[in-house]
DNA sequence: CATTGGCATACCGAAAGAATATGGGTTGGC
DNA sequence: GCCAACCCATATTCTTTCGGTATGCCAATG
């Protein structure tokens, strides 16, 4: 059974005639018979009653007339679905977010990428440090809002912003008096510090930070996210270094204060495997580096 | 869009991978290969991603396959339904008959057909004698019962069976208190009789037999149909002579009697087109001429 | 009886399909 | 670290199928 017989079938049951059909067809009336007997011969019944005024279905060609349309249009259908996701009108994206940024991005992020994509199907996941890289290798996630960026050589990284280090402390330490904090007023206080700098790349920033001031800061804990973090400076602890959007998300009682001789910071970026080319992720690229740049 | 290609594209989607999906096929595998790259061509993007251990859905590419399998089956299932019809397993009859027989025949028949056909619909259209033929030509009944045969270039008729020709009179008439009627004793009564012969086959049957036994019988009425005619006959205007099985829906008051010496008899067919091919008739008759014959 | 309208058949050139042979890249074993 | 195995892609050739033109057949019409 072919498309193009079931298609010649249904033309030629509308127009009632074989002439006619093969006109609207654009093609002479001789092949378009010559195929409307094989289907005949396919389905091992006629499925037209000829008259001397045209061609009229049989109750069988009924029946099949009755499937054909739709199974035409079913395929139709199914290629035009394929272009459309194909072409990022249609489709889904999984967007994977580390949590520091889900305060500072995600509001405005989400009603811009519903305006920009709207008939894509939109889908969140909170990604860990630990585990991003692999949420965008098995596809679980398309693309990964990050901070700092991923390093991998089957993943594709757009920098899309950076956030300054900001010491975070209680609004009572003295420190909180000043509008920032020169570098060597840390010396010597105890630091709340993320993983060990080989596992994760914004603490080993930090280290960076601090050894090339020459600043020795004890470490008074050691957390995974900057949320824990920022509870053990509150319970008076330790001081944190953390990205500037870390702000949107900290607990009353603790302040942010630049560091007055140090610029440095963290990239934002967006990721994704290299051999997704879906264009739903350069949308999605649009979209975040316009929300990041206004942070 | 080809069937044939969407038939190949789902059995690759569904082995993840070329060589699987071509020894299911069975065919080569470069053939199958040309082809998914010619679906992809016409889709404008790639359906498949290729790794080094087969092939995956690309997210287009499933956006296919969810229509594709749909597709496929609707097709095949159209050609299926076409030949069912073909064969007399599926479809629809439309069965008309002529009142007089309904009460015989009908609340047998229908059983009989039901069990016959189980897969067909069945529908049942009332005849008079001026539009049976019509509506045969005009396709609006598949076949009709009718008596006596219709007789047309365009219709087919098979005999199944006959009615003897009866003596209709009320139970208080004379006549009753024979067993069966001496035609002599006709001699001058009033007859209820049908439309004129030259319309009705029947009627021109009862002016026959008349005739043939040198009987006179005034016209004391004339009516179109059997019941009518009974309902004269009860009224006592007058004598009718009918077809044996109008007894069944004869009223209270009315009793037949044979005519002793005819056996004149109206022929109870089956007829259908000439060009009605449907094999659905052919069981028809069958079951029409078993109940007939039990009557 | 000729003309017209509609479908079917015959035949030919063009296009598409399938098979065989082969290349290239990756994986996994020795 | 090299070689064999595996899998997909490409090239070439042969066969099938398709579409077009020319023509035939039949019925209806005047």
């Amino acid at each position: 059974m072919d498309l193009r017989r079931l298609r010649y079938f249904v033309a030629v049951a509308e127009a009632r005639s074989v002439g006619k059909a093969a006109e609207r067809l654009r093609m002479a009336q001789p092949p378009l018979s010559v195929q409307i007997r094989k289907l005949e011969a396919e389905i091992g019944a006629p499925l037209f009653r000829r008259g001397t005024r045209g061609m009229d279905l049989t109750e069988a060609g009924q029946a099949l007339f009755a499937r054909a349309g739709e199974a035409l249009a079913l395929a139709a259908d199914g290629a035009e679905a394929a272009r459309a996701v194909a072409a990022g009108r249609r489709g889904r994206i999984s967007v994977g977010y580390m949590f520091v940024l889900a305060n500072a991005v995600l509001p405005r992020l989400i009603p811009e990428l519903r305006r920009s994509i709207p008939g894509v199907d939109l889908d969140f996941a909170e990604l860990s440090a630990s585990t991003r890289e692999a949420r965008l290798l098995d596809r679980s996630v398309t693309v990964a809002l990050c901070m700092p960026a991923i390093h991998h050589p089957e993943i594709q990284v757009a920098r899309i912003g950076a956030q300054l280090f900001m010491l975070a402390m209680p609004i009572r330490s003295p420190l909180a008096r000043l509008g920032s904090v020169p570098m060597a007023r840390l010396q010597g206080r105890p630091l709340i510090a993320l993983p060990r700098p080989d596992q994760d790349p914004a603490s080993s920033a930090v280290t960076a930070l601090l050894r090339r001031h020459q600043i020795v800061m004890p470490v008074a804990g050691r957390v995974e996210t900057v949320h824990s973090a920022m509870s053990l400076v509150l319970a008076g602890e330790g001081l944190a270094i953390l990205p500037a959007c870390a702000q949107l998300g900290a607990p009353r009682g603790i302040v942010f204060r630049r560091l007055r001789d140090a610029t440095d910071s963290i990239d934002v970026a967006v990721c994704w495997r290299r051999d997704s080319h879906s264009p739903l992720i350069r949308t999605f690229l649009k979209c975040a580096e316009k929300v990041v740049a206004r942070l």
